[in-house]
DNA sequence: ATTGTCGTTCTACAAATGTAAAATACAATT
DNA sequence: AATTGTATTTTACATTTGTAGAACGACAAT
């Protein structure tokens, strides 16, 4: 149901997790409103990284009257469950304890560490 | 002392894992062994991708006689560390319950779940 | 000395990414 | 209908990434 989900670029995550964050259906507008990027970026940027979006099947675009209206097809919760696995298989080459280590000492608190665990065991149920 | 590593590209990744898991000093030929891609790289293209971690400062290149040698400037440990932060800030916005959700859906067993859960209470000690 | 070998460094080039100006389309306005 | 705003689509271009052939230097064998 979602693995295999291709990593996306930089610019087109940010673009996702904004789109993410709307409330659809989602225009232009809406879009760069939830967008929280260092430097702005100009119009026709988040349209051109929105068009690349739809190409790799990450989201559809509807035409509204003169104007688009955007929909995910990608899931942020799958996004995310993708991209765990690849993080522990490419880069932890799937050893808990070393993916244990890098979270440890990553500078996420104690208080954010303690959550997580919280959280695994109550998601494990 | 480590946070604010760049993202790898996937070759350069590989190669650096290779480097890694290899015992120092390391040869090219040493890398290739230790390189498990789906197609084989040819030696050049290795080369390439070792000198372009070389410029990022991500090893240091030795000539040892008409060969080189190359050891890590960045530990495996670092980089874990530094992309796991990245990873929860960029992908997750930093919310642990959005990172645990991921975790418990990402097609990790409960075994490896379990067991992470165990690590990072030891870890954290 | 000449030639083949082997490892490296140069050079190359297509595809992907980051970013946006120019061109176009169309609704609202005068 | 002509004009003016805007939103989108096209086109553009520099940089980065993936991949490797060509050229070069040193060493071994002839």
């Amino acid at each position: 149901m979602h693995r295999s989900i291709r990593r996306l670029p930089d610019a087109e995550l940010d673009v996702m997790n904004a789109l993410w964050a709307c409330t659809r259906p989602a225009s232009r507008a809406d879009i760069e409103e939830h967008l929280h990027t260092e430097h702005p970026l100009a119009a026709t940027t988040v349209l051109t990284l929105l068009q690349r979006l739809a190409d790799k099947g990450f989201l559809r675009m509807d035409k509204q009257g003169r104007a688009n209206c955007y929909t995910p097809l990608v899931s942020k919760h799958d996004y995310l469950a993708a991209q765990s696995k690849r993080f522990v298989d490419k880069l932890c080459q799937g050893s808990m304890s070393l993916f244990a280590a890098a979270l440890c000492d990553s500078g996420l608190t104690r208080e954010e560490l303690d959550e997580l665990r919280a959280l695994l065991e109550k998601g494990e149920l």
